[in-house]
DNA sequence: CCTAATAGTGCCAAAATTTGACACTATTAT
DNA sequence: ATAATAGTGTCAAATTTTGGCACTATTAGG
């Protein structure tokens, strides 16, 4: 048996029957005294904190304030729960927020310095997003909301975008594209995308965007251009 | 060598080199080539972005964005995170709500399964009796719309704005900023602008605006300088 | 078109690690 | 004194991981 999948039943044995004994938990789990005992060690090590009694009467207890979880969390997950606490408690609904301020510090505090960095840069395609799904305005009567699933997708995925595009005369063309940032300068949106045919960075007005699909397992080789150095000037995005 | 060091010397050796071969990474940490590959596809499968080109000249790379970080959270930590991302997606608010699902379902994992159920089952009753319905859209508000074409004209005309600005200690200033992009991390939203007296980009919250008027014919050239550099973290416009 | 260099997969035997059994010590209640 | 418990050390057996090999697919260059 997987050796997480037994620590689990561990715990969840200690914590069914609150005492428990080495014997007991091996008969539950299915597994020797001797390797309980070893993974009782693992735990230990690991942080949880499992009291035990030796002799006649004795066994381990589980201490209830110490299960923890370790879970990798990438930056992008990070962000977007800051985003979610972080309003919650802006709008004043949010009970607990102590308590998910203190997890989120945690978690900030677990990435390395370096990543710090990666995080404000990091806010160039959350920009967008963060914006997304609910900004019901007049102002967005430019573009479908519908479109921004498919959207999102493909940037979090880091998948191709194929899609019709309208240019400024009329005509239509079907585009494949790397998406790499969304750009709101109210009432438009812009779709900041590499184009590998035309070999350049490109803005997209999402308005006269239609028809959007991803395309899994790009095709294309990944441009690692820094974003900054590759960006047309937004002035250029305008009309 | 324990398969989490060599994975953990992997992540490192594709961060020093950008891009790598699996067969200079084996070098590097000391494996055969077939247990790179093996490694790698478990690292994809924990999350890590890593693109890859096959052929003369290909490679691997790793996607900076899916770089991730540990922590150790305990359950009344967790069970706030829950609170926060559950209520913000019953209110259909909560943008990214993917991303912040995910980092909790990973969290999630790492608890032991009684753990997840009892949350889910508080959850559950939570969100639906009591969170959800204090959740107010219509509260948008904390801005007033009656702003909001003065904001328009500025962005589309491009000129600069002038407004007072009621900071978070109360304290009130006249402002003139160059209007870069709307932020809205509801149900608070935020003009993004340069600040030309002090020569930086700056977050306002919206609901702390008032009296605003555009100044036609601006002094001040549009800034095109990318975000990543000047702006404040979004965390911090969160008083 | 051909060749070299690369990612990726399937298979299997060898290597390494984990497990269980057993013998042991120490502690405690009856 | 005895029975029941936690905990440790050792070693062979069981299980998992690893490396080697043969293979396919893709790409760049000649």
């Amino acid at each position: 048996m997987n050796i997480r999948i037994r620590q689990d039943a561990i715990i969840r044995s200690l914590r069914r029957n609150g005492t428990s004994t080495i014997a007991v938990i091996a008969q539950d789990v299915g597994a020797s005294r001797r390797t309980i005992l070893r993974d009782i060690a693992v735990l230990r090590d690991e942080g949880f904190v499992i009291h035990s009694e030796p002799g006649r009467g004795g066994g381990l207890y589980l201490d209830p304030q110490s299960v923890q979880t370790t879970a990798r969390l990438s930056v992008a997950e990070v962000f977007a729960l800051l985003i979610s606490v972080a309003s919650m408690r802006a709008a004043g609904i949010l009970p607990f927020s102590g308590l998910a301020d203190a997890g989120l510090a945690k978690i900030e505090k677990a990435l390395p310095s370096d990543k710090v960095r990666d995080l404000r840069r990091f806010l160039d395609s959350l920009y967008v997003g963060a914006l997304a799904p609910q900004v019901d305005l007049s102002d967005m009567g430019r573009m479908d909301p519908a479109l921004l699933p498919a959207f999102e997708t493909a940037f979090l995925k880091r998948h191709c975008l194929q899609f019709h595009y309208r240019d400024a005369k009329g005509a239509e063309t079907t585009r494949l594209v790397e998406p790499q940032a969304m750009l709101i300068l109210p009432p438009l949106w812009y779709l900041v995308a590499w184009d590998p045919m035309r070999q350049e960075f490109r803005h997209f007005r999402m308005d006269r965007i239609s028809k959007p699909e991803y395309v899994e397992g790009s095709k294309f080789r990944r441009r690692h251009v820094p974003f900054e150095d590759n960006v047309r000037p937004i002035r250029q995005a305008f009309p």
